[in-house]
DNA sequence: GGGCCCATGTAAAAAGTTACATGATTAA
DNA sequence: TTAATCATGTAACTTTTTACATGGGCCC
């Protein structure tokens, strides 16, 4: 729904899957309803629209058929400036309001990162930046609680330690992904 | 955007704090601006057609005013067959599908029971469920990492742990909040 | 009186949801 | 041949976003 400026969600996770190997609409769709990571909708409504918006700005283009099974099947691979607008949208730096009520955003950005080519070193940065802005978001929330926690009904002053629990688990993710990425040898992307 | 049956995730919000007592457009606003929990659009674009809206379908009804400084002011309270309405979201278990990709959702919830009165056994009994729920989600995600895990790329593997290490992050608060509720006396909600 | 916050709204445009429509191909 | 699956789309509707418009009260 948002005119928020760039490409939707669903657009950026359509390039990101396209980016892997030419797809199809139906290929696309199948694609959400498999992966657990995002919850985007298989809907053809959704996705058919997104698609030739995505064709009328020039970011993806159809490719050539090799499986020409008689089947109707259009696929579709990024062009030259698809490429340049995803790899731009991946290598934004995580922003502290993304942080806070966005993370699936900087996730789905997270993970496209090694498919797409992006070194080590820039990935590992990405990463120290996110614990940067979770680190700060953490302190927020405890701030919050400690000053208005007491003042709230029960449930909802759990509610807002959930939020806190979940931010520590990011970290702790955070931690996780370093050490996988730190161990391995160099250039051992995609 | 979701023509998604009932009332949509900013009416119920809107409609969570209202429950609270009578609040203007403008309340709902600053309220939106200030809670750590829900990132919902503080956008009078999107709250007063919102409340319109709830206003058409009889939820909510114009308080009489209080504080009569000669400001315009509208304030809004639950009509009854609005408190009919949010007690039965609010009594919604929470589904397996809400659990896996809406768990924001699920936590509004949550959040708004003692306000609004549910009892603690009540309360504990949607944990019970949430729990069932999240660990089936778990062992779907360990599942997906054993089976797929080892042919992902790495950072998409890592997105995929991530949402791993979140589902044990909401399991952990789970245990600290059946443990708050049931240390609470009895009758103390609200 | 001038500027700032309070307070409520509207208008245009975009994106998603549900539901429907259509046709080709494969398998029973 | 009949049903299921592959595959692409359209139409109506709803909500949200951004941006603009308006006006009253308060304080210096």
């Amino acid at each position: 729904m948002p005119p928020a400026g760039g490409p939707s969600r669903l657009e950026l996770a359509l390039l990101g899957v396209i980016q892997g190997g030419p797809q199809s609409g139906y290929d696309l769709r199948k694609a959400f309803t498999a992966t657990p990571l995002s919850h985007f909708s298989d809907s053809p409504g959704a996705i058919y629209p997104a698609l030739a918006r995505l064709r009328e700005r020039g970011l993806i283009e159809p490719a050539p058929r090799e499986r020409s099974d008689g089947r109707r099947r259009v696929a579709f691979r990024l062009s030259a400036a698809g490429r340049r607008a995803f790899l731009a949208w991946l290598r934004r730096p995580p922003a502290a309001e993304e942080v806070a009520n966005d993370m699936d955003a900087v996730l789905l950005r997270f993970a496209f990162m090694s498919q797409a080519g992006l070194d080590l070193e820039e990935i590992r940065r990405f990463v120290d930046d996110l614990e940067g802005r979770l680190s700060a978001h953490l302190r927020g929330l405890e701030l919050f609680l400690d000053t208005a926690g007491a003042a709230m009904p029960p449930t909802g002053r759990l509610a807002v330690e959930c939020g806190l629990e979940l931010v520590r688990g990011y970290l702790r993710w955070v931690a996780h992904a370093r050490a996988q990425l730190g161990a391995a040898p160099k250039g051992e992307h995609a």
